[in-house]
RNA sequence: CAAGAACAAGUCUU
């Protein structure tokens, strides 16, 4: 059942979900038994797909028909639920595989190290990562980069080189997603310098740099606003004959509307389709976002029903860009309806939905129904953050009631929040 | 090399 298995595993790769059950039940149905490794494919492609539910079902059945899920399993599933943003119960999972006795090895710690540094929980991280050894699993080089980008993602690079160091002093070697982290790290911070040296390095210690590398340098020229130098990095990877994808043309894109050239940003649009390129909603949204921000909605709203017409589905980015739209053109009442069609759809607001509509009520001088929006916001279990605190801040302050502003103030001062 | 892990793009206040 090797082979069987393998094509099972094929399908669940390529996505084809439908078509590796299909076969399961072929397979079963003609009296060849599924073992492990047959479950944990499918469970993976389950996983990958999205449908969590699904494969924690599948997960029973395993043990329902006699199997033992192992700890790749286990890890699989980890995983998932790490990267649907379900850190207890992934924790909880973890728990069950220790109390199960099952292996630890250095994956399981991979993924546990990388939920947590996702999780915003990086010293978590930082003490997995230190008991490793104890527990006989050994860091290799994807551990490493799982902790460099960690440390980078919230901006301590001088951590994140020291554990470079630390790992080329083990004997393991820094891969192209490696300097990625790092260069993306610092691009962020805006230092150009450092990362165009680094970028210039790689190749000498035996790195290419990829599509991924490319991208990044394009976006963070583009946030600089050296658009010159992004479309030469562009030309420069076609030459090395690397492939722009979608994430490479929505930098590209982002950085023409925010530089005021929406017409070129529309026809690099253009040009990315006619290369065969599927469009997604991050680079709709942009767009979208470009053209309310020069106050043209029936640009906007066209993007949005071609969006629908491709059968791409508006996440929560694309209706806080609509809200966001609406609001500043004095459609604040639309932006709220817009907020009932998300519950509607169970997509859940954010931050930023909240901080939207509450700034559009505080610039049209109702404070009452900013807090009404405010107190629905801490229902649904969002605490405000320093943007609703400035929101409201800033919205007093326009009604004069300086007093009540000054309280405010306090208030985000106890809760930890240091004011800008 | 029959199953599991790492890097890039879009939105809110000032």
């Amino acid at each position: 059942h090797i082979t069987h298995t393998t094509l099972i595993s094929a399908y669940c790769r390529a996505g084809k979900l439908q078509e590796a059950f299909t076969l399961f039940e072929e397979f079963v149905r003609s009296g060849i038994m599924p073992n492990e490794i047959t479950y944990s494919s499918l469970i993976n492609g389950l996983c990958k797909a999205g449908k969590l539910l699904e494969a924690r079902e599948l997960l029973k059945e395993m043990q329902n028909m006699g199997f033992f899920p192992n700890h790749v399993t286990y890890t699989t599933l980890i995983d998932a639920l790490f990267k649907s943003g379900k850190v207890q119960e992934a924790l909880q999972l973890h728990d069950e595989t220790v109390r199960r006795g099952l292996a630890f090895d250095t994956v399981i710690f991979s993924v546990l190290i990388d939920g947590l540094c996702k999780g915003g929980k990086l010293a978590k991280a930082r003490e997995m990562f230190e008991k490793m050894p104890r527990l006989n699993a050994i860091p290799n080089h994807i551990t490493y980069t799982i902790l460099i980008d960690g440390h980078c993602k919230t901006g301590n690079i001088e951590e994140a080189w020291k554990l470079l160091d630390e790992m080329e002093k083990r004997g393991l070697k820094a891969n192209v997603v490696t300097y990625n982290a790092l260069i993306n790290g610092l691009g962020k911070k805006g230092q150009i310098d450092e990362i165009v040296e680094i970028f210039n390095t790689m190749p000498k210690m035996g790195v290419i740099p990829s599509n991924v590398t490319y991208s990044i340098m394009i976006d963070t020229y583009c946030k600089k606003g050296n658009l010159q130098q992004a479309f030469a990095l562009y030309d420069e990877m076609l030459q090395k004959q690397l492939i722009p994808n979608v994430v490479t043309f929505s930098a590209l894109i982002n950085g023409l509307r925010k530089n005021g050239k929406m017409l070129e940003a529309k026809d690099l649009f253009q040009k990315m389709l006619e290369k065969g390129l599927f469009p997604n909603s991050v680079i709709y949204t942009s767009l979208i976002d470009g053209f309310f921000k020069q106050g043209n909605m029936t640009a906007a709203f066209k993007l949005g029903e071609e969006m629908i017409e491709k059968g791409l589905m508006f996440d929560v980015v694309t209706y806080n860009v609509f809200i966001n739209g609406l609001c500043n053109r004095g459609k604040i009442n639309e932006g709220k309806e817009l907020l009932s069609e998300m519950h509607r759809k169970g997509l859940a607001p954010d931050h930023v939905t909240y901080n939207t509509l509450i700034h559009g009520y505080c610039k049209a001088g109702n404070v009452n129904e900013a807090f009404e929006l405010l107190d629905e916001m801490m229902r649904n279990g969002l605490m405000p953050n320093i943007v609703t605190y400035n929101t409201l801040i800033a919205g007093y302050c326009g009604l004069g009631s300086m007093d009540k502003a000054e309280e405010l103030l306090n208030e985000m001062i106890k809760r930890g929040f240091s004011p800008d």
